[in-house]
This record gives C-alpha cells, sequence and structure tokens, in this order.
DNA sequence: ATTCGGCCGGTTTTT
DNA sequence: CCGGCCGAAT
C-alpha cells in the first residue's frame, strides 16, 4: 500500500486520519475552525495518489486561489508523483478551464473576456437605452443594484421574478424591465465574446446537463472530487459537483457549517446540512480537536455559536494549555477604542509579538478609520487587506482593458475603456468608434474627432502590432503599451504617475510566468485580494487590518475584535432576520477563531453623526456580547487619558465599567 | 452636443 | 476614497 513512506497515523490525529484515509464513497468531513482541515484534505489527496489513482482523475475545488496552491505545494511536498495533470483551483477557474475548451458550444470563442463586477455593471448599464429606460430616471434602479440581483439569480437558480416576489419588493414594479434588461445583458455579453463570473459557473453546469456525452467524460476523468469550504457553495457550484460525481460517487467534502458567510453571495449552508440526506450511504467524519487557540477562546466561541439554531452540534476542544482569557474592552468612543488598540498593540509588540502576529478584525471598512489614523500617529506599520485589489485599480484595468481589446475584437467595454482614455472622447464619442471598428481586424484610419486625431493613429498601429503573428510576449506587449502612449497618459493625469508605472511594471514581472496574454487575462480576473501573488508586497512585520471576511482561513497571536455595537457587528440592518442574524454570529465565530494567544473584544460606547440616524448614537453592545454567559471574557477597566476628553464630548475622565450596560 | 473638472454623498461582506 | 451629478467650457 503505501509506497512512500507517509506515516499518516503519526502525522494526523485519529480523527484526522480516519477522515483523510476514508473508504471511496461520498464522505462528509465536518472540520472545525482551526482543526487541521487543509491539512486532512492534504493528506488525503496524498493517500489517494499513493493509493494508485492517478492525480489526472482527482478534482480539487477550493475557495481560493491561494488554497488550492497551498494544498498542491504540500502535496508535491509529501509525494513524489507528477500531480501537475491534477484539477486544482477555485469553482470559476475550473469553470473557466472547461468553457476554454468548448466554447463554441455555449456561443463564445475561445479567446473570450472575464468581466469582472465593474465591468459587467458597465455593460450592463450600457444596455438601458435599447430597452427604452432611461438611466436618468432617478426612481429606476442603478446598474450595480441590478446586477446583483441578476447574479443572486443565477447563483441560487431562483429566477428573477420569484426573487422579485419575496426578497426584492421594492423591485417588484420593475419586474418587465429588469427581465428585458436580463435579455439583453445575456445578448450582449455574448456579442462581446465575453462571461461574467456567474457565467463561469452557470454555462459549463448547463452545457453538461445538455451534453451528457461530454458529461460522461468528466464523470469519468474524474473519478474522485474533493470540495474545500463547502458550507460556501451556492446552489450552481453544489450542481456542479453533484453532476460530474454523480458516475463514481465519490466525493469528498470539507467544510464547517457553524462557519458559512457567504449566503448574500448565493452561498446556501443547507448544502452542507443536506449533504447526509443527499448522498445516502455517506460517511460523517466530525474534526474538533483544534490546534489553534487557547481553550479560554474556544470556550467564548462554542458559547457564541450555540446560540445559532440551524447547525451540526459541535464544539471545538483545544489542544494547547490554558491562557488568558479574552479581554473585553468598552471605551467611550471610536478614537478611544484606536488609542485603547494602538495601546495594545505597542505594548504586545514590546514584549514580544511581531506586528505580523497582529490583526484587527471588523465588519465593514469603514469600521477602522479611526484606528487607520491612530496607527498613522503611532508609526505603526500595517496593511488593509483592502476592498480595492491590486488588479483593480484604474491603471492596471487600463492596461488589461488594452490588451482585451487587442486580443478579443468584439470586446465593447474594453475598447470603450481605451477610447476614452484619448482627449476629447467620451461616452458619445466612444460609441460612435465602437460602431466603426467592432469586430474588425483592421481598424478605418481618421475616424476620431479632432482632438483626438493623434491618439487614434496611436493607438491604432499599437493594437495592429500586438494583433501582428506572431504575438509578442506577454511582458513585451505590456511595454508596448507603455511605450506607445500609456506612459504619456498617465504623466499628463496623474500626479503619482510613477507609483502607477511602478505598478504596472510589477504586472509586468507577475505577467512573465504566462505564456499567452488570453491566460494572463483570464487569472487577473480569477485572482483574489489574498492571492496576492504578484509580488512580496507584504513580506515586512506589519499589523494587518482585515474585514472579517478576508480574515476567514488565516490566524494570528493576537486578534482584535473591533466595533462591537448592535448595529455594526451586527450590521444594523440584518439584526431583524433572524437568518441572516445567524449568519452574523458566524462571522463572529469566524472572527474569535482567528485568534491564538489573545483575543480582544473591543466597543465604543459612543459613535458619532452617522448619517441617516443623525446626531450622535449612544451604542449598545453587540448582542453576540450581552448574550454570552458572564465569566467567559475579562472585563478591561480602561482609564482614558486625559486629553482624549476633548472637543466637547461629554466624558469624563473616568473609569467605565463595560459590564454596566443599563 | 459633449466633454470634463469640481464637489458632494455615501459605504457590508467578494469569487 | 470612488462614483455620480451638475455646470462651465469647448
Amino acid at each position: 500500500m503505501a509506497t512512500t513512506g507517509i506515516d499518516y497515523p503519526k502525522e494526523l490525529n485519529p480523527d484526522q486520519l480516519a477522515a483523510a484515509t476514508a473508504p471511496p464513497g461520498p464522505a462528509l468531513v465536518l472540520a472545525g475552525a482551526g482543526s487541521g482541515k487543509t491539512r486532512t484534505l492534504t493528506y488525503r489527496v496524498a493517500f489517494l495518489v499513493e493509493n494508485g489513482l492517478p492525480p489526472e482523475n482527482i478534482l480539487l475545488l477550493t475557495f481560493t486561489n491561494k488554497a488550492a496552491r497551498e494544498m498542491l505545494e504540500r502535496v508535491r511536498n509529501l509525494l513524489p508523483h507528477d500531480i501537475s495533470r491534477l484539477w486544482g483551483g477555485t469553482f470559476h477557474s475550473v469553470g473557466n478551464r472547461i468553457l476554454r475548451r468548448h466554447a463554441p458550444a455555449v456561443g463564445l470563442e475561445p479567446g473570450f473576456t472575464i468581466l469582472d463586477r465593474d465591468d459587467a455593471r458597465d455593460l450592463l448599464a450600457a444596455c438601458f437605452p435599447a430597452i427604452g429606460v432611461d438611466p436618468k430616471e432617478k426612481r429606476f434602479p442603478k446598474a450595480g443594484a441590478i446586477l446583483e440581483l441578476l447574479s443572486f439569480s443565477a447563483n441560487t437558480t431562483r429566477p428573477l421574478d420569484e426573487l422579485l416576489a419575496t426578497g426584492y419588493a421594492h423591485l417588484e414594479e420593475f419586474a418587465d424591465a429588469l427581465s428585458r434588461l436580463a435579455d439583453e445583458y445575456r445578448k450582449r455579453k455574448l456579442a462581446s465574446n465575453a462571461a461574467d463570473y456567474d457565467d463561469l459557473l452557470t454555462l459549463p453546469l448547463d452545457l453538461l446537463r445538455r451534453d451528457p456525452r461530454l458529461a460522461r467524460h468528466y464523470q469519468d476523468r474524474w473519478a474522485c472530487v474533493l470540495v474545500d469550504e463547502y458550507q460556501d457553495t451556492n446552489r450552481v457550484q453544489a450542481d456542479f459537483i453533484d453532476l460530474v460525481a454523480s458516475a463514481h460517487r465519490n466525493v469528498t467534502v470539507v467544510g464547517d457549517d457553524a462557519q458559512s458567510i457567504y449566503s448574500w453571495r448565493g452561498a446556501n449552508f443547507e448544502n452542507i446540512l443536506s449533504f447526509p440526506d443527499r448522498y445516502p450511504g455517506s460517511r460523517v467524519y466530525r474534526i474538533e480537536l483544534n490546534y489553534r487557540s487557547v481553550p479560554q477562546i474556544l470556550s467564548l466561541a462554542n458559547a457564541s455559536i450555540a446560540n445559532n439554531s440551524r447547525q451540526f452540534p459541535k464544539a471545538l476542544r483545544s489542544t494547547l494549555a490554558a491562557g488568558v482569557r479574552p479581554h473585553l474592552v468598552a471605551t467611550p468612543d471610536a478614537d478611544g477604542q484606536a488609542r485603547f488598540i494602538a495601546r495594545e498593540i505597542l505594548s504586545l509588540h514590546s514584549d514580544g509579538t511581531p506586528l505580523r502576529e497582529i490583526a484587527v478584525l471588523y465588519r465593514a471598512h469603514a469600521h477602522a478609520i479611526e484606528l487607520q489614523m491612530e496607527l498613522v500617529r503611532c508609526h505603526i506599520p500595517f496593511v488593509i487587506t483592502s476592498g480595492i485589489q491590486f488588479f483593480e485599480q484604474a491603471h492596471v484595468k487600463d492596461v488589461a482593458a488594452y490588451l482585451k481589446t487587442a486580443f478579443n475584437p468584439f470586446d465593447e467595454i474594453a475598447f470603450k475603456r481605451v477610447a476614452r482614455l484619448m482627449p476629447g472622447v467620451g461616452d458619445r464619442s466612444a460609441e460612435k468608434l465602437w460602431q466603426r471598428v467592432r469586430g474588425q481586424s483592421e481598424w478605418p484610419e481618421d475616424i476620431a474627432p479632432a482632438k483626438a486625431v493623434k491618439d487614434w493613429r496611436q493607438l491604432r498601429q499599437l493594437i495592429a502590432q500586438l494583433r501582428a503573428q506572431p504575438g509578442p510576449s506577454v511582458p513585451d506587449a505590456i511595454s508596448w503599451i507603455l511605450d506607445a502612449c500609456y506612459r504619456d497618459m498617465l504623466n499628463l493625469k496623474y500626479d503619482n504617475h510613477q507609483q502607477r508605472i511602478d505598478d504596472i511594471q510589477q504586472l509586468q514581472e507577475f505577467s512573465r510566468r504566462f505564456d499567452s496574454v488570453p491566460d494572463l487575462l483570464a487569472q487577473l480576473s480569477l485572482m483574489t485580494g489574498l492571492d496576492a501573488s504578484y509580488g512580496g508586497a507584504d513580506d515586512g512585520d506589519v499589523l494587518r487590518l482585515s474585514t472579517v471576511h478576508q480574515a476567514k482561513g488565516l490566524e494570528w497571536e493576537a486578534a482584535f475584535v473591533i466595533m462591537l455595537c448592535d448595529g455594526a457587528f451586527p450590521l444594523g440592518r440584518l439584526i431583524d432576520d433572524e437568518a441572516q442574524l445567524e449568519e452574523e454570529r458566524r462571522l463572529f465565530y469566524v472572527a474569535v477563531t482567528r485568534a491564538k494567544k489573545r483575543l480582544y473584544l473591543t466597543f465604543p460606547q459612543m459613535r458619532f453623526g452617522r448619517g441617516a440616524a443623525g446626531g450622535d448614537l449612544f451604542q449598545r453592545p453587540s448582542r453576540f456580547l450581552t448574550e454570552l454567559p458572564p465569566g467567559l471574557a475579562e472585563p478591561v477597566q480602561i482609564r482614558i487619558p486625559r486629553e482624549t476628553a476633548h472637543r466637547g464630548h461629554r466624558h469624563r475622565d473616568a473609569e467605565f465599567d463595560p459590564w454596566d450596560w443599563s
């Protein structure tokens, strides 16, 4: 059996071992936070390969590229086998690979473009006139909101009118226009030879359903399907798994229903709850031994999640010696909270905790502005895993648009983006130009407005050059774009042009690993913020600020969970709906289980000028704190230094008792 | 008729 | 800090 000497019983605990070496057949592995979920899945892959399953017969689906990369890397280190033919990656990247092979069957060319969220919104907005909706009509929903609706509909497979009747009643009066808009949008995507994120999931599934022979091909190929983070799958993803695994029924799904936090994106944690019913005879493995956090942190996490009704009952047990109780810190306001955190971080740091082992987690980016200012003041270096990704920045998207225009002559959004970079060209001129060049391999000369004649000639020549055979290497293509026109454009437009050029050169460096421009473009669209592999941006010893969503799967010695006020975490408008509140609680559970040794739960007792409500607001502590049994956290009395009682706020120089929330 | 600069307002979470 | 809206400039 074993040929490479992996000593499974030695390297895995008994629960992990049972899951990793499970016999063929459907298996559900319920692996709690910090229990070695990735490790187990990695060893499962190794186990299968070692027992004679060729790697090309394995499909490994993950939630992020990073997770896939790490797992495959670890398998490579465990085994001498060549696993390059193993299909591993995110659902979207696997969908992309399938579509590239069978693009014509769904009405696309293999070189199709992937529309990111902004591209998709722009294309949808461009559909408004065609269905006779005035985009200036104030009452009509914005393109972004409609896209969200369409996306939710696609990911949950719930038809538009059903959604409109239930969760989106305020849009119901527009039902007719919205459904025509959806049709138009679908047509325009095909006409642009483009697919949005949702298409990467739905089109392959539709294709396999329509073509049983093709389905059979993939079913045979993937004798074994493994899925990470199964609790975050949506209906389309679950259906895809069910379809490709239906021949062999060798499907291992790993997940933790307590960490399902993506329902707003269509994820349905009923998928994991109902797995045993949908796969009769499946085995269920529980891994509850936690290697990450001290017992006091797990006690709090267990107590919190116990307030949820829909779940597999579970309790994490720590393998670590007792540490300290989580600290519960009330501050007068957000500035006080920021000062407390900064001070505590400096103290942790001087006690030997590197900054990179500390994180501040929050519900929404806006919750951290006061803290950011305080950190700058205290010279504490930090990085934010921002909502804006490297490749979503305007200049990176501009360069991508040049490439898309060159390699996909039907890409309307990319062309218009490039056209509008020329002086004197706005929406109208861009549309006129588009009518003249759509699908053309060669563009007419002198069709641009007077002010852009020179720029048009440059652009025309650049595109011809990029399209010439044999094509340029990917880094060369980017150089050509910079040299032809884009460097000048940046210099004119931005005062931080050097920074932007540096970014593009970093992109160029990253692009070396790709053989073709379409490969690069697809990869760019599918990367996440945490997959920041384009450069060693965050190697230094820096503090991390992150939303809880983006912190999933990560861990730190010390974590601060901040802004724990009712209305901020849980977020205001989600409190009334019991299902959404339970998701917020799962999010809180994810947050607290990121901490290994020290956990701080902080909340300001007052926040200021929050728009709609108007004026200052006294805050209730988060119900996720008040509902906990007493004694799980250590109330910390903080002294507010005198200089903080300024700007007319009504604080006394006093001590605050966080448990006194009368 | 368009473009483009300036200002205001608002913001959940993201493959 | 980004997108949308309005008004001045072309």
